[in-house]
DNA sequence: TTGTTTTAGTAAAGCGCTTTACTAGGCGCA
DNA sequence: TGCGCCTAGTAAAGCGCTTTACTAAAACAA
């Protein structure tokens, strides 16, 4: 039934072991084994028979049975990365970014995607250290279980003893987006804050509110949305989202100039909404998001938003994970990711807020007139 | 300096093995292995006893070496997927739907990315199947060499014996997107063609042409572009692209009032270079995109496209190949994927084509008035 | 000539698990 | 009492490779 059943299967992989080959050379399993390897105590072998043990090898394109090494050497060559879903921007561009570290250095990586699931995010991890990965690296994911392998978090969630973090800067990438409506005269703030419990939300908010406190601008409660609020894990961020708040936000009839969005996803929803209750950006609403997604600088308006280097902090994930693989030694810790602001056109100077100026008033009336 | 010459690690991984279980039992390894596996020729063995066995394991927090049962079971529960890019949008959405059903089947995957490098399409095959994967999946890639191992195909580029492929009805696709346009009046229609030499395209295109030629609607070379035309493979396709062909179309001074694009992301980027030029979309120029991404309903306008079902493409691969794996004999086959058009706001009527009227004229003046 | 090194390898154990063929003891039955 | 059969396991080979300790022969030195 499986291809293990059927032995005559010569194209197969492997047919070509070690074995058949010493035999066809008249050498030992060890002495081929030796050569292949280049292992230095190959070095009372004579060239000429080094020569002959490689030519046979290609000759039959022997390869070795990885997993039969693995038995011996008990390397593995083998990582494993945790998602909450492949198919989202922000986990697509971390691994993108491990992938080219990892190639690099010979290694390969199994990617798991748990949705967000508690079950899975715990169970996943378990499976991938039976599958004896030498490392992990979790993406965005929280896991308060303690790993017996090597580890790397990007964005983690809360630290974990012994795990090396790759954080942004969250609280200066808060701080910009703020400052720049800040800047622009913007008083009256909207907010989509990030799902609760991430150490990512936290430390973003915090820069928000600290600059707000700076450049005196108050933070209403009812122009603050919290974004993925029920599940206690994070669904993919997605347009909708922000589409829905943003439509909820119009409706309550609260004034504001800006919304300041947790991800370029919810604000790219967000502009849809107000788009399609006749409002214009940056006119009317001046919209700022957060990571730089591929499609920003290509949304009408261009989103300004802050950039996340997401690449780049998967390479960095890679790269400190392959360290401590090779030296035990190496210490855990925090790598700070420095955020950016990429100012473009969905964001300008609100209209004057005066008597009867055009200034946003949304309610009923407002998405009536329309 | 690596795990393996750390001995004292008591906490890693199966430091508990299966002979220490037999031992702690006073059993012989057999015994355990087959209680364990729950192995028919266990049968004999009193419940008394298997129960003691599976105490102790539980107790031990046993874990089977996975590369030592590989070793001697022949199955890796393991495939490679070969996809061109991770970060975009198509990939990560196909990579998502094969998860779905692999994991739940137990099997893991290794992905790689080729970026389009020759070299790297041939070799990452091998690679993976060093490392022993029951069967590939290639993504949009075009690879030549025959495999050893089960091999599916989702968007195939050219047809290789013994691969199943699962292929978007490229041919409806393009029909649809024309016949739209077509009936909305519009005669002169420019087009983005995707790389030569897949079949995506040629069969896209001939789906194009045909209902062009039912229509009565004439295909200008002046007015058609091909993407990604200089090297032979496809880098991911970017909006940068599409924003530079329609700027250079709008250059030449070519009437036109549609354009269909090869993709999404060259639609949302001429989209960009037409609003930047003056133009209204759709009331100017009509755009209609093909894979319907994540943000396509986001966009402003929305955008007009051909939806791929990407996810359930990456299914449907995971899936058959699964059963190729469990049942030899399964042939492989072509799966036909039906596309399907979504309308949105990117299109719409043209403007009558009378004298004096607003139809398009690009050219510089029109660059210009801006 | 004898002893010492060097050369050119090899034998064999071991990695952790699976699996098949086998056995020792107990029991029923004629 | 003897035979076969069932029960409860076990022994041992094998998966393909690595590695260390060892050896036989040749080369060299004194």
């Amino acid at each position: 039934m499986t291809r293990s059943s059927r032995p005559g299967n010569k194209s197969a992989e492997s047919v070509v072991t070690l074995k058949f080959l010493a035999e066809y050379l008249n050498l030992s399993p060890a002495t081929v084994s030796l050569v292949i390897n280049k292992s230095p105590s190959a070095k009372s072998i004579p060239d000429k028979t080094k020569a002959r043990v490689l030519r046979a090898a290609e000759k039959f394109d022997y390869r070795p049975n990885f997993y039969a090494r693995h038995l011996s050497k008990k390397r593995t060559f083998t990582i494993g990365v945790v998602v909450p879903e492949i198919s989202e921007g922000y986990a697509a561009l971390v691994m993108s970014g491990i992938e080219d570290r990892l190639l690099q250095d010979g290694y390969f990586y199994f990617v798991v995607s748990h949705r967000g699931r508690q079950d899975l995010i715990e169970e996943y991890p378990r499976m991938l250290m039976d599958r004896a990965v030498e490392g992990l690296i979790l993406v965005n994911t929280p896991l308060h279980r303690v790993i017996t392998v090597p580890t790397v978090a990007v964005s983690p969630h809360g630290h974990l003893k012994g795990v090396t973090a790759i954080t942004l800067d969250n609280h200066k990438g808060g701080w910009l987006a703020l400052e720049h409506l800040a800047k622009l005269g913007h008083k009256r703030i909207a907010f989509f804050k990030g799902q609760p419990g991430s150490a990512d939300t936290e430390s973003r908010w915090l820069g928000v509110c600290e600059a707000a406190a700076k450049f005196g601008i108050e933070i209403r409660p009812e122009l603050t949305v919290q974004l993925q609020g029920k599940s206690r894990h994070p669904e993919p961020s997605t347009p909708e989202e922000g589409f829905l708040h943003a439509a909820k936000l119009l409706e309550t009839g609260e004034r504001f100039t800006a919304l300041l969005a947790f991800n370029d996803m919810s604000a790219i929803g967000a502009i849809r909404a107000f788009c399609d209750a006749g409002y214009n950006i940056p006119q009317h609403i001046s919209v700022v998001g957060f990571d730089d997604v591929q499609t920003a600088a290509y949304q009408n308006p261009r989103l300004t938003t802050v950039r996340q280097p997401l690449r780049r902090m998967g390479e960095a994930a890679a790269l400190s994970l392959l360290e401590r693989i090779a030296n035990a030694d190496v210490r855990p810790r925090e790598i700070l990711v420095t955020p950016e602001l990429i100012v473009r056109e969905s964001t300008s100077a609100p209209a004057t807020d005066e008597p009867g100026s055009p200034t946003v008033l949304a309610s009923r009336e407002a998405l009536a007139e329309k």
